[in-house]
DNA sequence: CCGGTAGGTCAACACCTGTTGGCCAACGCT
DNA sequence: AGCGTTGGCCAACAGGTGTTGACCTACCGG
């Protein structure tokens, strides 16, 4: 009954009381978002999820595709690869991509969603040139080919990616991670290091 | 006016003169489909593409998912390879793929919309096995280990393809063909015939 | 000449969608 | 205590959807 009374200030900031719902919202729109595609994930059905009214979707993100603006940020979360020799570049990014994407469904979940609709175009764009290329460019000392490199190993890592974790059709899925390695860490490697055809 | 005025038997089968119908349908609803996506599509847009009536969609398909079925039906027209030696076999699949894609924009358009909500499970699974893997086998000796290559194989294309086609990322489609296979080849070459890691 | 049937149209149904504006309750400040 | 602001809910709107069944029309066999 008496429940929690928190104290007048949380925080030198106050926390508006409402980001609770709001990051409530953008939760179980990633998930709706994931588990159903843009168009028939509904408003209506999201705002069940997070048990409020449809209407405050609309408050607190304008429309749907303000929501899903937000709900599809993808942060690939690539380390530094600081310690890593250059001959080992391609393993390293290999297994960091297959346990990002493990850790984190709805990364598979916005890439399908991406893929859809063309409503962020110029976004994954944005996201290899944010976040991959730095990765690259660790090991790629010619920066003008950064970009192309870049590419080609998205490439290979985006195709293994949508087979396993988007269609996932069984002779994918049922490969270990070491597997995989095995056999990609050389092509991931060439993009990055060999010499331009 | 007096037009052609075709015999009464066309055939032995008598071939259903609303074929030409259906097939306007078909046509229509895979330049739809593949514009703006399963949701978006709406039968009715098929329909006034078409110059029939909405419910003439539903007589000869069913309904939305029986006509999304028969729109969605890929042909990756792989040849045979015959004449094909080994160690070229990277390059010419490489090539082939990049030719359909080019040739056909409706491939791309049903990869988004097949990517987009599953509703056909299992069906890029048996175009793995039963287009792609043919071409495989032909390179490669031991059967056992066919499907693995096969996805391999697919699994870097397919990125290409996602990047190129679907994503259209501008760093990728500025390449040439020539500048592709120079990168993709040894890969897929490498796929197909080196020796189980 | 005439009736059946295939191909096609029309209008409507029932439903669900994103979105909006008005109303209510609780809280913090003065 | 009183007041404004904030967070939230309710009910409704306008529009678009897949789908259906009744109706029409021209052809073709007998």
């Amino acid at each position: 009954m008496t429940e929690n009374s928190p104290p007048a200030d949380t925080g030198t900031h106050r926390p508006r009381r409402s980001e609770a719902t709001r990051a409530a919202i953008l939760r179980a729109a990633v998930a709706r978002f994931a588990a159903d595609g843009y168009e028939r994930a509904t408003i209506r059905a999201i705002a069940r999820d997070a048990d409020i009214d449809p209407s405050m979707v609309m408050r607190y993100y304008g429309n749907k595709e303000g929501l899903f603006r937000a709900a599809s940020e993808i942060d690939l979360r690539m380390p530094d690869f600081a310690g890593v020799r250059a001959e080992e570049a391609g393993e390293a990014l290999v297994r960091h991509f297959l346990q990002r994407w493990e850790e984190d469904g709805s990364l598979a979940a916005m890439l399908r969603v991406g893929l859809a609709s063309g409503l962020d175009e110029g976004r994954q764009q944005a996201l290899l040139e944010g976040q991959v290329g730095p990765a690259v460019a660790r090991f790629c000392a010619v920066p003008a080919e950064i970009p192309r490199r870049t590419a080609l190993v998205a490439s290979q890592v985006l195709g293994m990616a949508v087979l396993r974790y988007l269609l996932e059709v069984p002779t994918v899925t049922s490969m270990t991670h070491d597997e995989i390695v095995a056999w990609l860490a050389p092509t991931v490697q060439r993009y990055l290091t060999a010499e331009t055809a």
